[in-house]
RNA sequence: GGCCCCUUAGUCUAGUGGUUAGGACGUCGGCCUCUCACGUCGAAGACAUGGGUUCAAGUCCCGUAGGGGUCACCA
């Protein structure tokens, strides 16, 4: 037909999409893009215990959040569908029983007790636990209670190349022979997705790094079904600072957790792509560039450390390539969770180009320049500091200009400070701090003009008059 | 513990036998400046270790150490 790659991403819905698992869908759907080839996008919910539809939608929201979309998928129907494992039971029978006909699949009839105490005996004993393959022999017989397991080879050894890690070799006898259908009916991991990706015709398997010890079984049965075995590529863990596993003890590892935050989309893929592969030098890339450079050869090989710090720098680069009109539009949603009465109009836009300089996220955004849209909170050190009563003339002094400028033009608000400053022989700082904490409640804002300007000239009177009060 | 994988600064990484080992985050310092931030200039900081192979090794091979993964009727 076509020999374009087909990839996909497979989650089980059993909690958000976590970070890693969002690099590694962005793997896949990055080389599909870059290949013109197809995303696929399949839920793997045969751990119903633990699978919910609201993990479903939770993991299609962060999947679209973050740029991705599939083109085939359980929402949107494909020609290899349905896409969720838990509707295509039949179709793992079907393998299954090729697989009994053929002498390469057995059933077995040992209880989950009986193993128990085997593996329990073995552990006892030091010994490596193996299903001893106590019903290799026996007749099938589909009235009794029974798994399916496949048979593996005892000695020997497969190889298969890994795209990023190169050759890896198994060795037969470290193997057992593998359940791939439950009592229940249900495909174990191994078998259903090897299954699913046969019938789905995927080309290239980008997973988890957690994955490799899986392969060697997955390609025997590959192998044993006669069906041709794709690629692997298998990326390497993300890790917290401690290097283990990422975890919820590390922080926030959802993907929404970020959106919440306020980190913008591009900013996040950026990043997480970034963790474990490279393209020279460069750091910040466009989706677009992504999709044109991506590739699986300069994935590396070495698990990464997840840096929220350099994701935060990031995302600060993203800002501030957005054009202010984009980031007044995207912060509004921030503001008004805040409880803030923050409109996209001309004042936000001001906010908006002065804070993204400033905050590394919508989140901080809305932290840190909340006095524009409510009451200042005064810093008692600045209070104690620069509200004096030798900053009183001073800033009667600014109050009565503004008062009586005709319009808040830069030029015109430097003049006045200028002056204000010249008039007492003082630097121009000692003029701006007293104003920018009676504006702003602390020490450190944006240009003094530009609060001015933003906070509009009545605003600017009220909060001027306000310390003027305080000092008495 | 068996098996598998990994190892360049605190972190992400460039590097495919010959480089003053490059970039980025973070850190520290200078400059800019109405504060903060941005920007800018600069600094400190790495090839885990021991053997080989080679005229030459971060790069190839072996060992050691350390780290990670995996050993289910979970995925």
């Amino acid at each position: 037909m076509s020999d374009k790659p087909r990839v996909r991403f497979a989650p089980s819905p059993t909690g958000y999409l976590h970070i890693g698992g969002a690099r590694t869908a962005l793997f896949n759907w990055l080389w599909a893009r870059r290949t013109g080839g197809t995303f696929v996008l399949r839920v793997e919910d045969t751990d119903r215990e633990r699978s919910t539809q609201q993990a479903v939608e939770a993991i299609f929201d962060a999947l679209r959040w973050l740029g991705m979309d599939w083109d085939e998928g359980p929402d949107i129907g494909g020609p290899h569908g349905p896409y969720f494992q838990t509707q295509r039971l039949p179709v793992y029978r079907r393998y299954a029983e090729q697989l009994i006909a053929e002498g390469k699949a057995y059933a077995c009839y040992c209880s989950k007790e009986e193993l128990d105490v085997l593996r329990k005996q073995a552990e006892k004993e030091k010994r490596q636990f193996k299903y001893p393959g106590t019903c290799r022999g026996k007749p099938y017989d589909p009235s009794r209670r029974h798994v399916i397991r496949f048979r593996m080879p005892e000695t020997g050894a497969t190889t298969y190349q890994d795209l990023v890690k190169g050759p890896i070799t198994t060795p037969h006898d470290t193997l057992q022979d593998e359940v791939i259908l439950r009592g229940d009916g249900m495909p174990l991991y191994n078998f259903g997705a090897l299954v699913d990706d046969i019938e789905m015709k995927i080309t290239l398997v980008a997973r988890g790094d957690d994955h490799v010890n899986n392969t060697a079984r997955q390609i025997l049965m590959y192998e044993g079904l006669g069906a041709p075995v794709p690629v692997f590529a298998h990326l390497p863990m993300i890790l917290g600072a401690d290097k283990t596993r990422l975890s919820k003890r590390h922080g926030a590892t959802s993907v929404t957790a970020y959106r919440d935050m306020g980190f913008l989309p591009g900013a996040v893929v950026n990043y997480l792509v970034r963790l474990g592969w490279s393209h020279g030098d460069d750091e910040i890339f466009t989706i677009d560039d992504l999709v044109k450079y991506f590739d699986f050869e300069h994935v590396g090989a070495t698990a990464g450390v997840f840096n929220p710090e350099k994701m935060l720098w990031v995302n600060h680069e993203w800002m501030r390539q957005l054009p202010r009109e984009e980031v007044a539009r995207r912060a509004v949603p921030f503001f008004r969770q805040a409880g803030l009465p923050a409109e996209d109009d001309e004042k936000l836009r001001h906010v908006a180009d002065v804070a993204r300089e400033r905050a590394k996220t919508f989140g901080e955004m809305v932290q840190q320049f909340r006095y524009f849209y409510a009451p200042i909170q005064l810093d008692p050190k600045a209070k104690e500091k620069f509200l004096t009563a030798d900053a009183k003339p001073t800033l009667s002094t600014i109050r009565a200009g503004v008062a009586g400028l005709p319009a808040l033009e830069t030029a015109a608000l430097e003049k006045l400070f200028q002056d204000a400053a010249a008039a007492r022989g003082l630097a121009a700082g000692k003029v701006a701090q007293p104003v920018r904490v009676a504006l702003t409640g602390g020490t450190a804002s944006p240009g003094i003009y530009d609060v001015i300007q933003i906070l509009g000239r009545e605003e600017t009177l009220k909060r001027l008059d306000d310390a003027l009060g305080l000092i008495g």
